[in-house]
DNA sequence: CTTGCACGCTTAAGCGCTTAAGTTGGGTCG
DNA sequence: CGACCCAACTTAAGCGCTTAAGCGTGCAAG
């Protein structure tokens, strides 16, 4: 009989395994680590005790000894009925677990109300070593996590505009890109005044995308107009009715799914034909647009894939690579049944 | 200068905060963590000190003495681009952080694509330590996982249907008595002939709408029909279509809000007005139901505060309570303009 | 004036791993 | 044939915390 010494009083150890290979613990980390250190048949046996046993090594032991606890944080800063109707961040932490288990880490996710406490959970992490490294979103102009966490020194992926994440790696989308594409197709299909139900002025993605859509506009000689809301159905509502209120526009352009849809129906109600008499284009792809009357022509990208691209520079980060920028994917026009020559 | 010893060569310890506070590093862990063992002025003087230097213990450290992670693990196994067409999820993992941040504990979130990768994950949490319990969603008739969780002995807490969870603490709501509203309001406006548009049938809180749907049906002597399919679009209009052909049925009940969107959409391109010629009811609010034209009636309550609950019950859980059932809401119905008397 | 004991603190052991620094024993080479 | 070396292990220290046990001290009770 193996066991002689412990009545394995609670949960398996390394020592475990090492007494029923008649090894010690050392051997069977060099073994379960796949360093030298053993030789191959030692390790084979080792490694088919721990599986017999399912073993599987303590993780706050590993993270004490190697200072790495093999877990990415992620801080979401919106209100959480808000949250759930972006599609967006489902789609980005499916990308990034995908990238993350590559190397098999996971993901501490987070709900922070304001951004004193978003940056206070960084701090902690960092000095609790809870974390490798972090996943930084919804940057805003001038935005402080930048300085903290140069400061601090906790490794992180930026997700934004490289124009705003200062010397952080950063996984971008050509949003500008994708905005001069939309005003293109609109004004080769005839539009000459476009206006645009944009997002929260504070977001940095939406003042890429406003330059990107003013600077496209004039160099085609297309009039247009934006209105900054935040997201919600109330402002961009009233926003759709002002731009619509005497038709000066043939094409309205939403930053988000949700307002899209929105708009589709609030011109509806004011009797606008959509896409004769209206042309509208959201931006994300979600069901959400897929399942009006017609569906929705959007900006969209592979959001899942732009996550993995994340996790993955996330992970050269963590490697020691120096910071730099990848492109995450660019929009594109995905047309349904919302655009069309104006009347 | 108080530093003598150490130059302090990487990140800061508990030793640190001892050296500085001229006290022993087994006093500082006391004064930190509230327990008796130091006065109350070496307790301040300490703590003022950690609180300068913006000190935390490290995580693995404390996780490795006292054999907890003060962190809780989320399997969700299904599609990340029907996840986010979910607001549920997000909306549940909003309530699981407050309602776990009411004692310090982080959530560590996994996507798994498949019943035994999720499993295996358990395991693997279980033996590593890496969660000190777990939050299972998703409940499937005969679930496995209830006899996985049980046979591995990992603290846990269900979202789902008590007839389902086994002996494991269990969070859920009334669903039936939501259905039964439903049916009953609906009976109330004149309806005699009522569907039920359903999702997926393995999953249990599907079937057990339909239990009640046809129950209370039968006990008000309205016809009534039940169609499974996935809680994807494609399946729910082809059955909404085929519900309509004949005009058999004055109201559809839909069992998400997407669904009920579509059959909104579907019912209006065959020409159906709702809510005059057809009552439409989704289940789940979200800013979806509510963009439509008109807006969807729909089952619902308040996700948020069912994570908050089984959170706690999780937390109760932990502290070697017996596991028990808790109620984390009712869905209540909400009227709004797709439900009216029938023509 | 002793005994006792509660208080406030320190000492030291231990949590389960990793890994640098030995320690063998067999093969190689001069 | 002895010196040497390398592969294959073991030993032991250390990661940073918690906590049981120990140890003076001062004060109340006997």
């Amino acid at each position: 009989m193996p066991g002689k010494k412990k009545a394995a009083s609670g949960r398996l150890t390394i020592s475990d395994i090492a007494r029923h290979a008649g090894v010690s613990t050392s051997a069977v980390s060099y073994a379960l680590n796949g360093k030298p250190g053993v030789s191959e048949t030692t390790r084979a046996h080792i490694l088919e005790i721990a599986r017999s046993l399912d073993f599987a090594p303590t993780a706050a032991a590993r993270m004490l000894s190697q200072g790495r606890s093999d877990t990415v944080g992620l801080i979401l800063r919106r209100d959480p009925r808000f949250l759930a109707n972006e599609s967006f961040f489902m789609q980005l932490i499916a990308g990034l677990e995908i990238g993350l288990a590559e190397h098999g880490r996971g993901l501490l996710l987070q709900l922070a109300p304001d951004r004193e406490t978003e940056i206070a959970t960084y701090r902690r992490w960092m000095s609790a070593q809870r974390v490798d490294g972090v996943v930084l979103v919804d940057f805003e102009t001038d935005d402080p996590r930048v300085d903290v966490i140069r400061e601090i020194g906790l490794p992180a992926v930026a997700i934004g505009d490289p124009s705003l994440t200062g010397d952080l790696a950063t996984a971008w989308t050509d949003d500008a890109a994708g905005v001069r594409d939309a005003v293109r197709h609109l004004h080769d299909l005839g539009h000459r005044a476009i206006a645009r139900v944009a997002g929260g002025a504070h977001f940095a993605h939406v003042r890429i995308r406003d330059e990107a859509f003013a600077a496209a506009c004039e160099r085609l000689g297309v009039a247009h107009a934006i209105r900054h809301g935040d997201f919600g159905v109330e402002l961009a509502e009233q926003h759709t009715r002002e731009l619509l209120a005497d038709r000066a526009y043939t094409a309205l352009v939403f930053d988000s799914g949700l307002t899209a849809v929105n708009g589709l129906r609030v011109a509806r109600s004011l009797g606008v034909e959509v896409p004769t008499a209206l042309s509208v284009i959201g931006w994300d792809d979600s069901m959400l647009t897929q399942v009006t009357d017609p569906p929705i022509s959007v900006m969209s990208y592979d959001v899942v894939q732009y996550g993995t691209e994340a996790a993955r520079l996330l992970d050269a980060v963590l490697s020691g690579q120096p910071p730099h920028a990848r492109l995450g994917g660019t929009p594109t026009l995905h047309e349904r049944g919302t655009t069309a020559p104006p009347a």
